[in-house]
DNA sequence: GTCTATATGCGGATAGAC
DNA sequence: GTCTATCCGCATATAGAC
């Protein structure tokens, strides 16, 4: 009974997000994602027909847990605190796990768009910046919003703020976008 | 007289930059380069003596590209105009010229920051976004800027804002920066 | 279900000839 | 100053044995 190993494609994602939180690296090689699992490339190719099949189920492994530590950080009456709190976790997230937070946000996420797990994350966003506005469904909000954190936590992560360091700018984006939301005048104004 | 073509570094890398935009790849092979400059690629390690320091040089050039255009985006009396014609500029940058965009933002910035063509790039935004405020050097407020314009752009190309678009989610966080940077209370609003 | 062996391709970098 | 030739490493993916 030689050759009895038995993976799984859960197993095989599992060992991979490891491995792009480990190796701090953007890229998945099936080699090592292989040799992880104590055993040889050829034998993934079981579970997961192309090397971008396994891609998108890790990028949708990342969405999965980014949901689950959002949805814990929203867990709060007041909506002000509810958006703040998100706001803060999802750079936690950010910053804590950045290889597999940029694994998916660089060209993965139009993969991951359709997913269960994609959806539930924006949805919160969406909600809690709706809160804020008073305006259902308020996608201008969560795009700003979203847009907001994103970039803070990518140029945070790639030096850009330096050595004078954010210097209070997340505190002061998140304050104008809290009272902006509510105080606007009309939904289209252009520049 | 054989072997005397004579290259220079401004010259690989200026088709270093084309290749990077015309092929939409943010990497760069040193075959490639050599290739479109009719030439083998060991030629090169005479004027970059390693891949890096070829890659830091190009990052360079796009902060140069960058700051002509905002320059002249920004030349307008009135502190509101100009700020947002710099930040249409800066989004115009990132979009038609995306790949170059990329490749300066993954992971070249740090290596860029202490450029001259850095710091000026740097500066135009920090007076527009204090004179927003009226306040001197807000890094705050720059920062903020900043991590918004660079978040939207990434997402944008990234197709994170899917089917429904963006909806004004730009025009929404402009003009909340706008309100927000000059009416605010204190420096150190901690959340 | 996993293996070995292999096809095929890419890349950076160096030595030494011309 | 550029060349050829080469070393060395990485990768995805497939065929067919066990």
């Amino acid at each position: 009974m030689a050759y009895t190993k038995q993976l799984s494609p859960s197993e095989i994602v599992k060992v991979a997000m490891e491995m792009v939180e480990r190796e701090d690296t953007e890229g998945i090689s099936l080699r090592a994602v292989a040799s992880a699992l104590g055993v040889k490339a050829p034998s993934l190719y079981r579970y997961f027909s192309t090397k971008n099949a396994l891609e998108m189920a890790v990028a949708e492994g990342v969405l999965r847990s980014m949901y689950t530590e959002l949805v814990c950080a929203g867990a709060q009456p007041d909506p002000e605190t509810r958006f703040k709190e998100m706001a803060v976790a999802y750079l936690r997230f950010a910053r804590t796990r950045y290889a597999l937070y940029s694994f998916l946000m660089q060209g993965r996420l139009h993969g991951a768009y359709g997913s269960q797990a994609g959806k539930e994350v924006w949805n919160l966003l969406l909600e809690s910046a709706s809160q804020i506005s008073g305006r259902p469904d308020d996608t201008s909000a969560a795009v700003a919003t979203w847009s907001f954190l994103h970039g803070y936590a990518t140029l945070e992560h790639a030096g850009g703020f330096g050595k004078s360091g954010p210097h209070g700018g997340l505190e002061l984006g998140l304050r104008a976008f809290l009272d902006g939301f509510a105080n606007r005048q009309s939904d289209n104004a252009k520049l």
